[in-house]
DNA sequence: AAATTTGTTAACCAAATAGTTAAACTATAT
DNA sequence: ATATAGTTTAACTATTTGGTTAACAAATTT
């Protein structure tokens, strides 16, 4: 059936420019690549996304919206506060995995065009960080944790989660590890980063 | 002489290519821009420098150059455990202000490279963390700071270091304050990161 | 001050690259 | 079967880009 093809090429394509893309950035993509990827003519490309930009865009906004979910595990997940800082560094480690080089990219892509965090913040699914803030304070209030700004404390549990694989090439040089130990250590993360941070702030 | 003027503009070229490749990567970057910001002409860069590749390697050495004494102050200085984590936060950020996007250009080539490692390792003044891990052991075993492994200990300093200013854009949608606001955030992190650490580790 | 070396430029070149076109092919509807 | 609309391709184009060349300028040596 007609349709049916033409979604399979479409999304064809959109997973191999995911692919480049991610591994290699706007500027370091080529279409001939992505159409090799994909296993079609250059033309393709054009026919079903019209340019380079509209394909990276369309890219970019797929792996942001895998990454939201992850994001509001910490901000609207109805746990309560240690519970939710340990489900996300587990589960983090685990999303990952399986898309090594999304973090990355989605970082660096908004690094080199700041402006793009208007297009994401109006799609819907945009993490806000408003539940997080009155859990915080509320924790606070209760005497569970010792006060804390949320910001800071939310830009603690991302930095700790996200950094070691972004930073993986220098921190495994700086580590003196290779590979394999390097992936003990992000696998000891997945519970080590979570009693990191409830240590912190406990009380 | 010739020298000076030799010299002028060897360095002009390595300055402008610094700003370019710093903010557009080794893909993104290009050689006429980095010309015209030099005010040389195109072929001088190739006179000095052969090709693009040198040209860049150039930069990025150059670049870690000013990186590693900064990790070297966790991993080298002769002070305590926990006025060395308070010293390097607060030096860190005063840092990245007069640099802002070398950390984001060193992690990102790094990752598009990752055999520039070796390149790295071999060049003197390479950080090591042997001395670092001591020290970690032996405030461990004087009953200071609760177990935990050095490397990981060193892996949370630099991720909530360098994190909140590579993950910037992303953070600052994320947390949804403006440039200002975030700012004041980062200014309180250089004492706020180091008690953070401090508290979680110490007994 | 003539010769030589070093620094600088304009013009050029070949390869790469994003994007286009027109024709061929496929499937569905009439 | 044939017209029609959508899909795919090979070949092409215009531009960008890293790199080269040959001539010129400025300094240094002899």
């Amino acid at each position: 059936m007609d349709k049916i093809k033409t979604e399979n090429t479409e999304t064809e394509i959109l997973i191999a420019a995911k692919e480049i893309f991610q591994q290699k950035g706007m500027a370091g993509a080529r279409m001939q690549e992505i159409a090799d990827k994909a296993k079609i003519n250059k033309a393709l490309l054009h026919y079903y996304y019209r340019s380079k930009q509209l394909l990276f865009e369309a890219v970019f906004k797929s792996a942001f919206s895998l990454l939201a979910p992850q994001l509001n595990k910490v901000l609207n997940d109805d746990s309560d506060l240690f519970e939710k800082i340990r489900k996300f560094t587990e589960n983090y480690v685990s999303f990952v995995i399986k898309h090594p080089y999304l973090p990355n990219f989605v970082v660096q892509e908004l690094n080199k065009n700041p402006e793009f965090v208007q297009k994401l913040r109006s799609e819907k699914n945009f993490p806000s960080i408003e539940k997080f803030k009155l859990q915080v304070s509320d924790a606070i209030n209760q005497g569970i944790i010792k006060p804390i700004e949320a910001e800071q404390l939310f830009i603690n549990i991302i930095s700790l989660n996200i950094f070691p694989f972004i930073g993986e090439p220098l921190l495994m040089a700086l580590v003196n590890v290779d590979k394999e130990s390097y992936n003990k250590i992000l696998e000891n993360r997945k519970t080590e980063v979570a009693e990191f941070i409830i240590n912190s702030i406990k009380i």
